[in-house]
Formats: C-alpha cells, sequence, structure tokens
DNA sequence: AATGAATGAGGCTTCATTCAT
DNA sequence: AATGAATGAAGCCTCATTCAT
C-alpha cells in the first residue's frame, strides 16, 4: 500500500479529500454560498480538478450528503439486532455509538446542511430521508415497542414519541453548527445528552428507582 | 384606519410586506439563493422599489428577522409575569402561545432560516440570540427554577434542561420548513407537542399522579 | 419620433443594434470564437445587457439568423408576381434586387455563417432552409418553368439547373466574408454578376442573338 | 510493407490518423467548437498523444489543410500538360478527376472548413489560396485562354469567367456539409455537375451543336 | 511513445445594485 | 414614490495545454 505510486493513491483519494471540503464549507456557508474554488483550494487542487470527480456542484453536493452518515445507521442497526438488556439502555447505546461516531467530526454538520438545503433538492433530501432519517427512527420506533411489550416503558405512541426523543440530538447538532458561534459558553454536549436521557429515563419508564 | 386613504395604507405597509415576502422566500431557498427579483415580484412592486426602503439584501435580511418574533417573546414575558398556578402549567402556557402566534404562519419558518444563515450572519445570528434565544430560555429557566424551589420539580441542572425542553419545539419549527416534504404523512403538530409535554410531566416532575 | 423618450426608443432600438454587432461578429470570427463581451460592447452597451434581450448566446444567434433577409424574400416573390416580360429578364430583375438589398451591407453574411454553423444549429438550419432557401428556389424554378413553357429556355432539369444559377450567388456572398482577404485585387461584383448572367443567357436559352 | 512490425507501422501513421479525425470534426463543428479531446478519441488515442504530433490545436489545423488537396491539384497540372483534345474536353477530365479524389471522401469538407475559418487564420488561408486556390484557377484559366485562342470558345473576360465556372463546384462541396442535412432528398451531385457542364458548353462556346 | 491527472485562463451567465425617467 | 433598463462583479464550468509516470 505505501509502495503504490502516489499519483495513484492521491487520485483514488481524491473524491473523498474534495467531498470532506466540501461539507465543510457546504455546513460554514450553506450551498449556494459556498464557492467551489474554496472547496478547491481547501482540498490542496485546483478549481477544474473538482470536474474530474463531480460533474456539477449539484453532484458534489450529493455526494457529500450520501456519502455522509450511511454507515453509522448501519452499524447502530446491527448494535441494535446484538443487543441484550433493557430497552432503555439500548436507547443509550444507539446514542452514545451515534455520537462518538458523528458528534465529534465533521459530519455532524450534516443535518444542519441537509435542513437548510432539503427544499433546495428535494431529490437529495428524500435519499436522505429514506436511508437515514426512516431508518435511525425505525430503529428507536422498534425498541420504544420492545420496551412497550415488557413492561418497561409506559403506554406510548410510538411515531410521535420516536420523534421527539430524536429532536434534542438534532437540535445539539444543528445549534453546534449555527447559533453556537453566539454563546460565550459554549452547550456542554455530554452533560446535555445525559440530561436529555435522564428526562427520558423518567418519561418513559413505568416505574422509577 | 379604514377611513385613511389607500396609498397612504399603501406605503405604510411597504415595509413589511416585503419582509413577508423575503421571509418567505429566505426560508425556501436561503438568503443566497433568493433573488431579489422574486421577493419584489411576490410583493407586487419593482426590483427598484426594495431599494427605497432597505439598503440592501442584507439589511433586507437582518429586518426580516428582527421584526419577526420579538412581540412574542414580550407577550410571553407578560404571560409568565402574570401567571399564578403552578410552574408546569406555565410552561404550557408559553408553550400554547408560542405556537397560537408562530406556528401557524411564517414566522415559523424564522429558526430554520437563522439556523442555516447564522455563521453567514453573525451580528444578526448574536442580536436573534440576544433577543429571542436568552429571553426565551431566561423564561423557561426561571420557571424551572421556581418549581424547584416549590418542590414540584426534581433537582435540575437549569441551563441544561432548558435547552432539552426548547430543542424538540424549535425542531418541530424546522422540520415543518425543510424535510417535511419528504414526508408522506406531516407530523400531527399538536399531537408531538403533547407526548413533549407528557414526557416532560413524569421527566421534569418529583410525584407523579 | 424624435419626440419619443430617447429611453423608450433606445429600448426599440435596443434588439436590432444587437443582432447587428452579433451578426458581425458571428460572420468574422464564427459563434463559437465570438466573445458575448465584443458583441456588447460593439453594441455600446455592457455584457448583461444582452441578457435583457436574448436569453442566451444560442437565442441570440436565432435572431440574428431570422431577422436577417426574409423581407428581402418576400420582395423578390413581389417582384416576380407583378413582372410582365421575359424570363431571363426576371432572373436578371430578381438577381439585382437582392444585390441592391444584401450584397452591400452586412446581411450578405448570413449564408457564409449559416453554412459555417448549419450542423451545430439544425434547427435554425432548418428554419432559413424552409423559409430562405426553399423559397427563393421556387422562385427560381418557376421562372425557368415559365421560360421553358413559352419556349424561351431550352430543355432543362429545373431542380437542378436551379441550384446551379443560385450557387455562383451564394459563393460570391460567401467568398467576400472569407478568402476574399487573401486576394490582393478584390473580385469585382459587378462584373462577377454579369459574366455569370451572360454564361447563363448562352446556357439557357434557345436561341442567341 | 505487410511485413512492418505492426508497431512500427501505427507509429507512422499516427499523424494523418488524427488529421482525418481532426478533418471530420473541424468541418463538423468548427475549428473553436471541435474539443481536442474528441479528436484525440475519434482517433483511438488520449488526448496527451496529440501534443506529441502537433504542438498546439492551432498547428493541427494548419496540418489538416496543408496534407488536404495538394496532391490532387498536382495531378491535375499533369492531366492538363498531357492533354490534347478540346480545351472544354479538359475541363471536362479536370473536373470529373477532382471528383473522383475528392468528391466521395472527408477531403470534401476543406472547402467549407477554409471558408468558415479563413478569417480566423489569416495565414492558413493564403496558404490555401497560394497553393490551391490559384493554382485550380490557373489551370483553368489557362484552358479557357487556350479554348478562346482556338476559336472554340466565345470572347471571355478569363478571370471572372473562371470564378464563375468554379463557383458551382465548391458550392455543391460547401452545400453537402452544412445545409444538406436540411434536405430530405440530397442533391444528385453526379446530375449537377453534368448540368453545370451542359451550361457551360453552351455557355461558353462559340458554335453549339 | 503514451497516458491521463492536473491546471488555470477565459467564456457564458446571473444578479445585486444604480440611476434616469 | 416607483420603475425597469443598465451595469459589472463574480461564479460555474470548459477545455487547451502541461507533465509526472
Amino acid at each position: 500500500m505505501s509502495a503504490s505510486p502516489p499519483r495513484k493513491r492521491r487520485k483514488e483519494a481524491r473524491p473523498s479529500e474534495l467531498t470532506s471540503a466540501a461539507l465543510a464549507l457546504f455546513v460554514e456557508k450553506g450551498f449556494a454560498a459556498t464557492r467551489l474554488e474554496d472547496i478547491a483550494s481547501r482540498a490542496g487542487v485546483s478549481k477544474g480538478t473538482l470536474y474530474l470527480y463531480f460533474e456539477s456542484k449539484e453532484a458534489l453536493f450529493k455526494a457529500v450528503i450520501q456519502e455522509g452518515i450511511l454507515p453509522v445507521v448501519a452499524e447502530n442497526e446491527a448494535i441494535a439486532a446484538g443487543h441484550a438488556g433493557s430497552s432503555f439502555e439500548l436507547l443509550e447505546k444507539l446514542l452514545a455509538h451515534w455520537w462518538s461516531r458523528i458528534g465529534q467530526n465533521d459530519f455532524s454538520g450534516i443535518p444542519k446542511l441537509m435542513v437548510a438545503e432539503a427544499r433546495n433538492f428535494p431529490e437529495v433530501a428524500r435519499f436522505y430521508f429514506e436511508n437515514v432519517i426512516r431508518r435511525v427512527k425505525a430503529l428507536v420506533g422498534k425498541t420504544l415497542e420492545h420496551g412497550m411489550a415488557s413492561g418497561e416503558f409506559r403506554d406510548l405512541n410510538i411515531t410521535t414519541t420516536t420523534d421527539v426523543i430524536i429532536a434534542p440530538i438534532l437540535m445539539l447538532l444543528i445549534w453546534r453548527h449555527s447559533m453556537a458561534c453566539c454563546q460565550n459558553d459554549e452547550v456542554d454536549a455530554p452533560l446535555y445528552l445525559q440530561t436529555h436521557m435522564a428526562l427520558l429515563r423518567q418519561g418513559l419508564c413505568r416505574t422509577q428507582v
């Protein structure tokens, strides 16, 4: 691998170097306000090079979204499938994994980006909806169902409760890539998530310790 | 009022007709992707007329945000000041008022817009933060404090709990102006808010009925 | 007319000022090699102004062709309809009118332009073919038929003879906008046309004087 | 020849494979609108390979023109030198040879190409003028002179008559590479040329049969 | 000799802004 | 107050050309 000619290695790495640079700038400025030239120079290439890998700015946007979070969704599905323990513990595991894989890096900007551009790119939005959102909701929803069936959780409206559970997590990510710059003291993410889960434990579970 | 000459009334109404048109389009497409010409034509005037009222596209953006939600914040502050009853009831009142004034109209798009553009317009973001977000948080935070003091609520981290309480409400608004178009069945907002409050009652209160 | 406000008069005149500038440059350099900026500055306006009148470079090209020669074709049809005299005299009249209206001005470049770009703009080529070429050929063809019927002309293959008659006239126009620059002594157009007609008189007519 | 190693043969053939591909595309789209990449891929090589044989797009254009028709001109000069018979018969021979060598293959596109690009490449135009056009005209001109001297032809203006004789032949070639696509029934070239010569026989000769 | 990744100048097009009417 | 024609800066994209392999 280290023996492969640099040019070749370069070429294979290019697309993700480019989507990575694009993601950072799209998240920061939005799609329309980001110049391709800035993306290129952040990736260390020239403007024209972009077009060797993506046929348009819009195609680059699609690639940014599509390559973004899919693996993490799959990983969480595997975690759920292999879980033994209480339903609430599973919720905690899923959140922890999500956070460890996304919370700390640039992918955390995707929800903000997707929210901001959904109406300008309906197909991409639909892709994201079908392949990320729907699957995450299904995961949480099944966990809730299971917990209700086992008597761990109270009687819940699955769909809506799922939405309400997910919302603060999304909002945290969005916040960190938007208004956070206005706050003097950043949101303490671990504490925020812990508080969210604490409220949920109280709110969801039939019996409290 | 009805007696005033229509021309005059028209003239005075112009700025808000323009910000209203601008708000709708900024929310839909984002700031950069919205053309002033489209704003003008939606408001029924020519492109040049915009410049009689706003000195630039950016100034129009600021006006859109600034005139947006301020009155509602003040109204909620008044509601809180005049409240007699349990703290949780106050939370419900505040939410209900918020929803009735914002949930149903174009102002509901402001959080999405602000989130999407915060980094491009830090001063506007700061204005919004100081004049809307901080005040709303203060309101909720004080309510929580009061509820803790009275023994109604458990022991809570005020700041973080406030964030977690507000997040699903913001997220609902944002969602309705972004990904909602991908869903076949829209989010049932009243049910969503009711579920949120039900979880909170369980989650916040010391004793359950 | 002279009382109309200059701005207004300007606006009405713009499209033809622009197509006129475009014609000159398209003929000189070809469509692809002509820069819109050069067209604009030749017409005394800025680059952006072009787009107030034509939605793209291609649309401008179409307009250049379409507004070009149509009136002259119609005039020649009228001349033919009102002609009384020998068929050969009619051919001379048609040629003389064509030359007086086109030979001396920029429209003379259209055949070269059309020939050069026909394959890049098949729809425009077809338009030109249907509305100019076909009608001119019909005019000449009918004149030949009439002359044959009256015994003035020999027995001729109408279609092909028509083509052969027209060809040197087209070629003269094309030449003047292409290779002519290489010649030290320009083609003497009147002499050329006169020679062409002299050969034709001999070639077409049954009896010579 | 057939024994030479294919690699070697390949190498030697490259330049003409490239000019051949270039000719076809230049004729179809014009110089500016033709991409070097398309030329390369039509010739079955990569873009970079072009630069091993031609130092620029313009150099390739020059080569296309220069290698184009020269041999045929020389052949016609030889035919004229060896001719014994009437002057009109010589004209027919020259035309027949020209047509057999050029009319059926890609070289037939050169007049269109040259006409379209003459003003963009004055040196190439001049080369073509000096080495092709002037020599062809000289050939025809001398034939006319000879025919006049022998009493076969009427009294003619040599220069202009030459131009008028050549024009329909050039125009036929040009037409086939431009507007021809608009016609449902192609021009019948042999008939066209035969008609041209028939008209000429009448037109040029002193006595008719 | 051949490749094809990379470059960057340059063109088409958009659109915020101005200004004469 | 209102218009809309005009501007020109700026962005997306193309493609001739270079060069490391």
